[in-house]
RNA sequence: GCCCCUGUAGCUCAAUUGGACAGAGCACUGGACUUCUAAUCCAACGGUUACAGGUUCGAGUCCUGUCAGGGGCGCCA
């Protein structure tokens, strides 16, 4: 906002600096802080920096405080819409004219609703893989926060005015799901899947896994393993049966999360071209063959004349099975063939930063003009307390759905005691929103590459910096305006004299397209989260020190086109989010 | 041995990307519900930003080194 007058301000600095001969590279706007009024700060180090640098004599923080007040000088009257200019300790500071300034801001946010922070078209197509679940295991707290945050980048993404697709890369095939098969078969056979279908492939996973530990036993997963392989027909039935078991058992999941993919790949679907263009590889001298003693490789540092640094990326197995690589590399290409993408984004946790950068740099030597579209979007892990690694196969996990019902089942009891007024829907419905937004909060509040110290506690604590004290925010303005009734002014003035609170809230609002840009760029969500739990804190104290309802006339009218903005942003961090705001609480 | 990430209040985390006085939540202490929903608010407490140098007018942020924790390095995914 207030582009105007911000190129305004800065032709007059400009005009004045060049008077004076004096360069004026580096201008730009701040935020002043500690608003008590609303302004734009200019900082005049940079420039008495520039002077000191070419040769003259001058202390920078005095002479940035002198040049400050020369341009105050310079600009004398303030331009329209500001109240007043001050230059202090080597900042100038132009305050707007807190009516206006109010004024312009509710009606801009009023006026562009949803739509407020929405970046125009780019016109450029971006695919998301994230989420990637392996079929026939369990969907765990460590899945959630790959899940949450892909969903949340992609939310963001399109906000800014980037065409989105969503896709999911399926592990559909390996040893896990012959395991699964085998107990299946041997143990389960005939039996279908329960209400929480990935609950229970999972238990019959974890137990195969146990069982597998005798050798009896793994001999026969691996005479089924070779039956599979080699494409049994009542094999293969089982596989495309119990496969569609746990994609209905993740689609639920991603239901309740609110996700949806546009595109499903399949490990499956690119194995045996994967191995062909291995093969490729091979006749082209990029790969180097070893078989039968040792495995097909890239020797990535010694195409690249590097030491250490790409090391060599296994492509295929000694005995001719595939790897991860043998089918990421053709995925890469075929993602591009399907959608022509103009940027492909891999949400994948950063153990896989080194094999990410192998396989990126694997298509830039294969000379593929979009290898540099190519961006691995790294997180870190969620570990149990004592820095213990979620993995299904030791025991060592939180379930989803173990999760969501514990999370649930404690809302609920808030709500009830909160609302017992409320229907059991109505109930039930609020719960589901405070459980599953508070997990999706704890989730997206913290940076990217900090790890996420799984704590019960902590996941369930619905005080605080947490969703649930945002969506409570939102709620509390709805019931103002439900209760103010039809009336809704269209515009209305706001007075030159304003609470801390009404200032900081219209403050915050007009942050809000820049941080979603930010976010957007950086893959952050915690951007939006951040301001999100300003706004919310913000408006809570706002709740506390201004009546709306029961004021004269003159206030309550503006104060309801605040509230009902401040709603708005509320509205549209936690949409950006993935959270969903419930009417009542 | 090499590479990457992290280190900020007792705990969990921020910090507008190099700017004004490093801020929140939790916990602890003391207050506020006949008033728009107290899942709230106010006050108090809490800091050598791991350490040592360097760059800069200015460093939690950048560069070098050290320490601590985590992760990764030719047939796991």
């Amino acid at each position: 906002m207030f582009e105007e007058e911000k190129s305004l301000i800065k032709n007059k600095i400009r005009k004045y600096l060049t008077e004076q001969c004096i360069e004026a590279s580096g201008l730009e706007f701040r935020q002043i802080p500690f608003s008590g009024e609303w302004g734009l700060a200019v900082p005049l180090f940079p420039i008495a920096a520039g002077e000191a640098r070419s040769g003259k004599k001058v202390i920078v923080p005095k002479r940035a405080q002198a040049l400050a007040e020369a341009i105050k000088e310079h600009i004398g009257e303030p331009p329209a819409g500001f109240s007043h200019i001050e230059a202090t300790n080597g900042y100038l500071n132009l305050f707007f004219t807190t009516s206006k300034y109010a004024k312009r801001v509710v009606d801009t946010v009023m006026d562009e609703g949803g739509n407020f922070g929405r970046g125009s078209d780019r016109n450029k197509k971006v695919m998301v893989e994230y989420s990637q679940p392996n079929t026939h295991k369990s969907f765990h707290v460590g899945h959630l926060r790959n899940v949450i945050l892909g969903g949340s980048v992609c939310r963001i993404l399109e906000f800014t005015g980037f065409e989105v697709i969503r896709a999911n890369y399926l592990g559909d095939i390996g040893l896990h799901v012959v395991k699964w098969m085998w107990n299946y078969l041997k143990n389960h056979a005939g039996e279908q899947p329960g209400e929480n279908k990935t609950h229970w492939m999972n238990d019959i996973y974890a137990e195969a896994d146990q069982l597998f530990q005798e050798p009896e036993n793994e001999a026969e997963v691996r005479a089924l393993y070779a039956r599979w392989n080699a494409k049994d027909p009542e094999i293969v039935a089982l596989w495309e049966k119990t496969r569609q078991w746990s994609l209905e058992g993740f689609e639920q999941i991603y239901e309740q999360l609110g996700e949806s993919f546009d595109r499903i790949y399949f490990e499956s679907e690119v194995e045996d071209s994967g191995i062909v263009f291995i093969e490729k590889l091979i006749e082209m001298g990029i790969a180097k063959d070893e078989r039968p003693e040792g495995p097909v490789f890239i020797d990535l540092d010694a195409i690249e004349g590097t030491q250490d640094e790409y090391r060599v990326l296994v492509v295929l197995r000694s005995d001719g099975s595939s790897l991860y690589a043998t089918k990421d590399l053709p995925l890469a290409i075929k993602k591009f063939e399907d959608y022509d993408l103009d940027e492909s984004i891999y949400v994948i946790d950063a153990r896989q930063s080194l094999y990410m950068k192998q396989v990126f740099k694997t298509l830039g030597i294969l000379g593929y003009e979009w290898a540099d579209k190519l961006y691995h979007l790294a997180y870190e892990l969620v570990n149990l307390p004592g820095n213990v690694t979620m993995a299904s196969r030791e025991g060592t996990v939180v379930l989803f759905d173990d999760l969501v019902i514990e999370a649930t089942s404690r809302a609920k009891a808030i709500v009830e005691a909160k609302n017992p007024e409320l229907t059991e829907a109505q109930k039930d419905a609020i719960a589901e929103a405070v459980a599953l937004g508070a997990l999706k909060y704890t989730m997206l509040s913290r940076d990217n590459m900090k790890v996420v110290t799984f704590d019960w506690d902590a996941a369930l604590d619905f005080n605080g910096q947490a969703a649930p004290y945002i969506q409570y925010a939102h709620v509390r303005a709805g019931s103002i305006l439900r209760k103010a009734g039809e009336e809704s002014p269209k515009t209305c003035e706001f007075p030159d004299e304003l609470e801390k609170s009404e200032v900081d809230l219209i403050e915050l609002m007009t942050r809000l397209p820049n941080e979603v840009q930010r976010a957007s760029s950086e893959f952050r969500p915690l951007a939006i989260a951040n301001l999100a739990f300003e706004m919310a804190k913000t408006f809570n104290d706002f709740y506390n020190t201004c009546q709306v309802l029961n004021t004269e006339p003159e206030i309550r009218a503006y104060r309801l086109r605040l509230v009902a903005a401040a709603k708005q942003v509320i509205a549209t961090c936690l949409n950006l989010l993935g959270i969903t705001a419930p009417g009542a609480m």
